[in-house]
DNA sequence: CCCTGATTCGC
DNA sequence: GCGAATCAGG
């Protein structure tokens, strides 16, 4: 799970819209929380609610582990998931991506 | 009960 | 740095 570019920034943009983690990370696949954690990391946020400092405490008691071995998973065939036009140049201009992106918004149905 | 984001922890 | 688990609030 890379964060491409185009990831990034369909994710702020998202984000900037006003759409929810949720619904951001259902768009791209991932879970609320690693937007979150992306969001984040990246130093964006919408401040929800301030450091409360909380004591976390948590030291995972049991996070129950997973024999790995015994369960092979077979590699589903990985279509193309985004980037579906390789038409473009390998790099994107402002007006490109925010095209881009304002498409993915738009048909985000 | 559902949702939201925020934070911590293991990899 | 990434994601899941977890917490905390609405």
């Amino acid at each position: 799970m890379g964060w491409d570019a185009n990831d990034v920034a369909l994710l702020k943009k998202l984000w900037a819209d006003g759409h929810s983690a949720g619904q951001i990370a259902n768009r791209l696949g991932l879970s609320r929380n690693a937007v979150s954690a992306k969001l984040k990391r990246m130093g964006q946020k919408r401040g929800r609610k301030p450091p409360t400092a909380n004591p976390r405490i948590v030291s995972v008691p049991k996070r129950k582990v997973a024999p790995l071995v015994a369960c092979a998973r077979p590699a589903d065939k990985v279509v193309s998931q985004r980037k579906p036009t390789a038409t473009q140049p390998k790099e994107f201009t402002k007006r490109q991506l925010y095209a881009m992106l304002v498409d993915a918004v738009r048909n985000t149905g």
